[in-house]
RNA sequence: GGAGAGAUGGCUGAGUGGUCGAAGGCGCUCGACUGGAAAUCGAGUAGGCGGGCCUAAACCUGCCUCGAGGGUUCAAAUCCCUCUCUCUCCGCCA
């Protein structure tokens, strides 16, 4: 959420923002509002102080046996006229939150500007993409000729977009699953956590995902409960309402969890293959910080995922998103994208993104620098560190032989009880 | 699913209609004492929204907040209703 009082003091400022990320006009309506609810309140707030007084008045004098009828009939009318100012505000506040919460955050000044994707920056590259003597096949036929992925079945049991992993498959899943996580816990030093797959409305708020997104999430029947799109919202919400000590800063999470995903309005991309699926896996980070560190720490949380992508020998480049290409909750983003012969270009493998005081805000997610001081938003940052499905995509096109086999990374082999080769 | 108990500040815990944003304790901050520390003593210590104020801090000031929402009343932490969550016992269950 925008900081209303910035939007109060310097709307200019944040409208240029919002333009940057293409979003026309929209804070007049805001304004006028944000000052009728003031005018409101002070209104009501006069006539409290008026009640206020007067009953502690009434107190006094009926410890004195003094009759108060007239005064009481007076607050009476002040009552009405007191809710019906309330009840306006009230009104008022519903429209004002309305407007902030469908607002997305503002980018930061080191973010390229740009209208799309095209206009996003590569900041840096790893690794050299393979010459392949054979022509390289797609992962989901190498996958389906090794039966370690099974599409069809899958979609027996589920529908399009999901996917049975069987076998070598499922044992290669696993086992990135906890690389990952062993690298972020052992050498990172992120606190690993297994949270709920399951979260309330109010989460999804917290982190952005609704009012705005309820679309492309699947909810459960009955319940105001959402399947999880990424462990970003259970882990960013795990300190939410609270008030941490600067000492407790910065704090790393991290979590293996699955990610359901509706996948709306994205119908006839990426259809073959695990890229885009309804359910997948996903190791994630998160960092609570203070303001003055966020930035430092994008650039390390950035890094911690990178160096998943070079444990596992995969190429990949850093791209920075333009102001038009970011997500809606983000002040900077970098994406991690990994190299795929079949679709020879660079795919999104994971998503690292400061998103400064935007979520603290919908979370109500504070600190203290001192002891005395008072509290002040935290940082929220969150990153794949990596998408797992992705990995896997990634590994058997990346490791395919001419023979259809496919060669283990060498770090990964310790997680496959010493297999080297799936052929 | 059945029965019961509970939710108060950073924590603990008192408070059953007005003098309560809230005793006491712990913690924390500042100060005194000390060569320094511990102990002791003293003072301070919730959050939010407005206004004073052009911006920020500090300060002053009004209002709101005792799980959430509604009601009764001149006045609600306290009385009534609804909901949520937590705990205990029983049943069921991986």
């Amino acid at each position: 959420m925008l900081d209303p009082k910035l939007a109060r003091a310097k709307p200019e400022v944040v409208e240029a923002a919002l333009r940057a990320r293409g979003i026309e006009g929209g804070l007049d309506e805001f304004l006028k509002l944000d000052r009728e609810r003031r005018s409101l309140q002070a209104r009501a707030d006069e006539l409290k102080n008026f009640r206020n007084k007067a009953s502690s008045e009434i107190g006094r004098a009926k410890r004195q046996g003094k009759s108060t009828d007239d005064l009481q009939a007076r607050i009476r009318q002040v009552g009405e006229e007191i809710k019906a100012l309330d009840e306006q505000s009230k009104e008022i506040d519903v429209q004002l939150d309305r407007i902030l919460l469908n607002l997305p955050n503002i980018p930061h000044d080191s973010v390229p500007v740009g209208s799309s994707e095209v206009d996003n920056v590569e900041v840096r590259r790893w690794g050299e993409p393979r010459r392949f003597d054979f022509n390289p096949l797609p992962h989901w036929e190498i996958g389906t000729a090794l039966d370690i992925l099974d599409f069809e079945r899958a979609a027996k049991l589920s529908g399009a977009r999901f996917t049975v992993y069987k076998g070598l498959g499922a044992r290669l899943e696993r086992a990135l699953i906890n690389l990952m996580l062993d690298m972020h816990v052992d050498q990172h030093g992120y606190k690993e956590v297994f949270p709920p797959f399951m979260v309330s409305a109010d989460c999804m708020i917290g982190t952005g995902q609704l009012p705005k997104f309820a679309e492309d999430m699947f909810k459960v029947e009955g319940r105001e409960m959402y399947l999880i799109p990424t462990a970003e919202v259970p882990l960013t919400n795990l300190h939410r309402e609270e008030i941490l000590a600067a000492e407790q800063l910065p704090i790393y999470l991290t979590a293996y969890t699955a990610c359901f995903r509706a996948e709306a309005g994205s119908h006839g991309r990426d259809t073959r293959g695990v890229i885009r699926q309804h359910q997948f896996n996903k190791v994630e980070m998160v960092k609570l910080t203070t303001p003055e560190t966020s930035y430092a720490e994008l650039e390390k949380m950035t890094r911690d995922a990178e160096e998943v992508l070079q444990v596992l020998g995969l190429p990949y480049r850093v791209m920075a998103l333009c102001t038009g290409d970011l997500g809606f909750s983000a002040a900077k983003t970098y994406d991690l994208e990994v190299w795929m012969p079949s679709y020879q270009e660079y795919k999104e493998i994971s998503s690292c993104s400061n998103c400064e005081d935007f979520q603290a805000r919908r979370l109500n997610l504070r600190y203290r620098s001192e002891p005395t001081a008072r509290p002040r938003y935290v940082h929220t940052l969150n990153g794949s560190g990596v998408a797992v499905g992705r990995t896997v995509a990634a590994i058997l096109e990346n490791y395919q032989q001419v023979d259809g086999s496919v060669v283990i990374p060498e770090a990964l082999r310790r997680y496959m009880g010493g297999i080297d080769i799936i052929r």
